[in-house]
RNA sequence: GGGCCUCUAGCUCAAUUGGUAGAGCUGCGGACUUUUAAUCCGUAGGUUGCGGGUUCGAGCCCCGCGGGGCCUACCA
């Protein structure tokens, strides 16, 4: 006989554990294999969607679903079944119906958060209340550990180091899980429909690059070599242009070895796409159109409404505005990528912003910008020909000198997307790899080696190219208004 | 990296100046055939995150470590 006695174990575990004995000893089976079931819980929510209080059906079904309330009396009990997408149906065992044995072993057995089956007759209670009048009943699962308070909210770190506990408990929880696969099906339908291919690209790879982070390092024992988790699918995406998948896409995870707060998490969701013969406003507009499917297909509408209740409009064609125009406007003075260092930190000290003296003049423009310009946007708002001395990576602008065809988008304040008109000048692009696998000689945890596979791919021509990384978890954020935490399942937590 | 706050029963939280660790829900026993956080009677449940120190006495004060949160800095 196997001991189920641990001790030191919480009086309300103990009591559960000795419960299920007192099941298995009774005869009755604690974890069936299979449960007579006939519906699911919403099949008798749909099927009998209003009888009137007090009235019988004469339908009999048997359903399985989750305690999570329960109330007995002397001779009848009632319990809340739910099923795991959370639509509940109430049990009733009546001393009539099921009989005393049954009804005196549902009351010293079961618990909140078992699973159970019913078999009865479908009716309303007196209150009106859809329900099952058991003629007979088991468990389906019989579960150790008592739930959390209903009525209290979990603490925020319980929801997210006992997730399972979280999607019991928790509507939001159930909620926000689907979405997130809806959103993810949203984008694929919507890439797939404009003959968008989708392909998977390495996670694990000899060299870093396509971003500038610091990569998880891993070791392959059969090559003997460091591998790295990627920071980025970009570079094997645009061998994929070269090789003549057009329009291509992967839906990734990424892993940065960075912090980790309430914005940043160290392995996220991302979606990158190229297409040949496009630039970055047609990546831009893509871009709008993939954010607002989803929106519909999450949310119902464009008009989306967050967490906190504040009303979100994603409709239209959003406004684009160029960082160097919109800049000036804010400090009424012309600024452009000539502007002198000197007079960009005068107004930053001006409005009270630190300058590190390691900034070029471009990273001071930006400040500036998102000091004056990134507060006053209402709306989804792409910002569009960034300097070119902070994206070495990027194709000058067609006209415009000292700026690069790069865009951002930016929703709720913080940057949902980002895209560019890519450089494809193989001997441009060499020449800028090498000045950054240079700072990675100079011991730049950032900067990328030189990738001389990448570059001959480049070499065999690629197409004028659109490129756009969009952030799945601030997708979601975007549209629900949840902290990026809230978007994952299960955010990487620090074991206890 | 810096600063501030926090960790007490299964869950959510109290505990006055350093003086017997409590409540609600949950649990257990009992009553109740229409409950929805039922009601009523009775009752159990604790290594106060971990380790040291001060003190006659520490949940409370001091030091160290760990977990979590907020602000700030940095990074995308």
């Amino acid at each position: 006989m196997t001991d189920d006695a641990i001790s030191d174990l919480p009086e309300q575990m103990q009591i559960r554990r000795d419960k299920r004995r007192a099941v298995l000893e009774s005869g009755r089976d604690a974890y069936p294999v299979r449960v007579p079931v006939t519906h699911t819980i919403e099949q008798v929510r749909e099927q009998f969607p209003e009888v009137p209080a007090g009235e019988m059906t004469g339908v009999e079904v048997v359903v399985a679903g989750r305690v999570l309330f329960i109330r007995n009396t002397g001779k009848l009990c009632f319990a809340s079944l739910r099923s795991g997408a959370g639509t509940a149906v109430q049990a009733m065992l009546s001393l009539d119906r099921v009989g005393e044995d049954a009804l005196d072993e549902w009351k010293h057995l079961v618990d909140l958060g078992d699973h159970v089956w019913v078999r009865g007759e479908v009716g309303a209670s007196k209150r009106g209340e859809l329900s099952v009048f058991a003629t007979e009943w088991g468990f389906a699962a019989k579960s150790l550990r008592p739930l959390p308070v209903a009525h209290k909210p979990l603490s925020e770190e319980t929801r997210v180091r006992q997730r399972y506990v979280d999607l019991i408990m928790r509507d939001e929880a159930r909620t926000i899980a689907r979405q997130r696969i809806t959103a993810l099906a949203s984008l694929r339908t919507s890439l797939t429909d404009r003959g968008f291919l989708e392909v998977e690209t390495p996670i694990l790879q000899t060299l870093q690059g396509g971003a500038s982070a610091r990569p998880f390092v891993t070791h392959m024992n059969a090559y003997d070599i460091d591998l790295f988790l990627r920071i980025a699918p970009e570079l094997f995406l645009k061998r994929c242009v070269v090789g003549g998948i057009e329009k291509v896409f992967d839906i990734n995870r990424n892993f940065r070895n960075e912090g980790a707060d309430s914005t940043h998490s160290p392995e996220f969701g991302m979606l990158e796409f190229y297409e040949a013969y496009a630039d970055y406003d047609d990546g831009a507009r893509l871009t709008r159109e993939l954010v607002q499917e989803a929106a519909q297909a999450v949310c119902g509408g464009l008009v989306v409404t967050h967490v906190d209740g504040t009303v979100h409009d994603l409709s239209g064609p959003w406004t684009t505005i160029a960082l160097y125009p919109s800049v000036s406007a804010a400090v009424g003075r012309d600024i452009t990528p000539t502007t002198p260092l000197s007079e960009l930190v005068e107004l930053c000290v001006a409005v009270g912003i630190d300058v590190d003296p390691a900034w070029v003049p471009g990273r001071v423009v930006e400040e500036l910008f998102e000091h004056h310009v990134v507060p006053t946007f209402t709306g989804p708002t792409f910002v569009k020909d960034y300097p070119v001395d902070t994206s070495p990576l990027t194709r000058d602008h067609r006209t415009d000198a000292g700026v690069v065809e790069k865009w951002d988008l930016y929703v709720d304040g913080f940057e949902l997307a980002t895209g560019y008109s890519e450089l494809v000048d193989p001997v441009i692009q060499r020449e800028r790899l090498q000045a950054q696998a240079a700072l990675a000689a100079r011991g730049d945890a950032e900067a990328m080696p030189l990738d001389e596979d990448f570059l001959a791919a480049l070499e065999h021509g690629m197409p004028p190219s659109a490129g756009v990384g969009m952030g799945i978890d601030r997708l979601l954020m975007a549209l629900t208004g949840l902290g990026i935490r809230d978007t994952i399942l299960f955010p990487l937590v620090k074991p206890l």
